[in-house]
DNA sequence: CTAATAAACGAAAACGTTTGCGTTTTTATA
DNA sequence: TATAAAAACGCAAACGTTTTCGTTTATTAG
């Protein structure tokens, strides 16, 4: 806390009393015109901004939001941050992000923290861990909005906005089916969220509605939690395909990291692509061109699906006392973005 | 706000006063043994925890700092609020992050916010556009501690904590020599910031350390600002290269963005790397080798540079009442990845 | 001219903490 | 036994707001 000058201040110095101030300030009607008008002109020459704190305790209210992210780094939650942040910052509510790490229990601590830091609301994208939302829903029994983004799961009720995965995995593996390629293997992350079932479905239904008998060999799982892992997983499941029999003409990865760390992988294990083997991935890093070769991805738009989080979340905050309505969950088109690897 | 259980309500079901109950939560000698016990398990069972704003409000302090940085959406950027994130976590300090997205006025917005708000402190990676500090001095004229990271300036006196870029530079531009490279472009950033300046010299210095004359036609900047203005600025560049009679046969680039889309430029534009011409830049991005090819890079320590900043932050604000002692600045070693594009 | 009303402002409580100091009770010292 | 000291706890102010409810003065209606 830095701030300096304080009603009290303005209120000795215009020789008034603080409840004056404080008034004038507020644009009360109580105040006259003269009055508004001299405090005003003092406040804004001495740079007077209201504490924060002392509002806040004052209001019962923070004007803070809580974030949990599995991690900073990466562009598709970069993304949705950014869309948090700009609908937080239009209407005045600080964020607080914290990263789970794809941690259950590091998941839990950051929940505890900004429970106990007094934010207004949470909006978490939980970890791929996670699968007891027990605390979640008792931060929610104890009163706390909570609105669930990018990754869904339906052991909480409350408002949802997530990307619809069923029909992005469906798009892709129909692409990949059109362009010809007849064996397709799907990369998956090893999680009990919603997200990776959706995408698995999607895959399997794309399948079906082509005459593509599905195998199961075919479908893999990796632990996204740490790079190392991830590597590790991803490396053996690749040998593992190309070792196959029936070895796949084509990947479908879901997750970002997985579809760029399998280009990098299928590279330097020294597969060619699409010749070799042909890849698609949910990704959403502005390097998809860049890549050796251009990944065809599948696109989330993580940008609105922050802005419409927080709206939710702040829409939800600032009508407490109403009854919750009826919760809604919202699923955001993706796109498939055809590029040379497919 | 959401928090519930306060020391009133624990002293009115103990039956003590809130002093009592608050003294024995902090663990003062003046509560007996048994009453602190009592006091404790109480507030344990029903999950008190001290509000934040009311605690903030009485000790002048908000045990939280605000960091501005261009931009969420950037790898080396995710990669310091890392860094700053695990060491203010550890002293448990709030972050609040806010983009200023390379525009001088953005960024003193959220600098006011920032203050407005009541932080302890703040973190600056200034925008690229910032040619003006004199706010950012009187913020600290007005007290509050202050630290600058990744893009210096010695417009400011305070503890700052960069790269060495100079040395980054003179070392990828070494490299390129020793690689055979004769005639080597430079792309900089268009900006008053002496990470700017010191690419430049370090590039300069590595060229005259060779015998190799400096061509000022070999060096352009470019507009960082907007993905949009980037692109642009990058073609035109590259076009404008690619056409002088002594064209030149590497290029090193100073800034993420610039290096990635440089090389996603070259790509499009149809000139083989590094055949026709090779590639070097900063950048942090970990599909640097999934990369088209795999890119030479040099590499900053984000994730420390983000860790020694907010240590020097905290002692800062920790230690506000001796006298500022003398101002450190701290510059860390890069490390040049050779990869295939050089 | 009196009484009611409106206008403009101030006093004080409240939000949840922390902390200096006063008060009571117990224990130790002379 | 009288007294000093120590131990354990409560009171109340303070942090900077907002807001309810007076209180004062000026204005208007009857």
């Amino acid at each position: 806390m830095n701030n300096s000058v304080t009603l009290k201040d303005i209120a000795k110095a215009l020789n008034l009393s603080i409840s004056t101030i404080s008034k004038s300030l507020n644009d009360s009607y109580e105040i006259s015109v003269e009055t508004k008008q001299k405090v005003l002109e003092y406040a804004q020459k001495h740079h007077y901004s209201p504490n924060r704190l002392a509002k806040g305790l004052k209001e019962g209210k923070s004007r803070s939001i809580g974030v949990v992210v599995c991690s900073l780094d990466n562009h598709f939650v970069a993304q949705m941050l950014d869309g948090i942040d700009r609908v937080s910052t239009e209407k005045s509510y600080q964020i607080i992000i914290m990263q789970s790490k794809e941690s259950q229990d590091q998941e839990r601590a950051c929940l505890e923290l900004l429970y106990a830091g007094g934010v207004d609301g949470i909006l978490i994208s939980p970890a791929c861990e996670t699968t007891d939302f027990s605390y979640l829903t008792s931060l929610q029994d104890a009163g706390l909005p909570l609105v669930v983004f990018d990754r869904l799961s339906d052991q909480i009720n409350t408002h949802k906005v997530g990307a619809d995965n069923f029909k992005g995995a469906y798009d892709a593996t129909v692409h990949l089916i059109k362009s010809g390629y007849k064996s397709i293997a799907h990369l998956n992350t090893s999680t009990a969220l919603s997200i990776s079932t959706d995408r698995l479905n999607g895959y399997k239904q794309a399948l079906t509605d082509h005459n593509i008998a599905y195998r199961p060999e075919l479908v893999r799982s990796c632990d996204y939690s740490d790079a190392y892992k991830l590597n590790k997983d991803l490396e053996r499941a690749i040998k593992y395909y190309m070792g196959l029999p029936l070895r796949p003409d084509a990947i479908f990865s879901a997750g970002d990291q997985i579809s760029t760390r399998c280009l990098a992988l299928l590279n330097k294990l020294g597969y060619r692509i699409p010749q070799d083997v042909a890849l698609i991935g949910f990704t959403n890093t502005d390097l998809a061109d860049a890549l050796n070769p251009a990944l065809s991805t599948v696109h989330q738009p993580a940008l609105e699906m922050g802005q419409l989080a927080a709206k939710k979340l702040i829409s939800l905050i600032e009508s407490k006392d109403d009854t919750p309505a009826e919760y809604e969950t919202i699923k955001l088109q993706t796109s498939v973005l055809v590029r040379r690897s497919t």
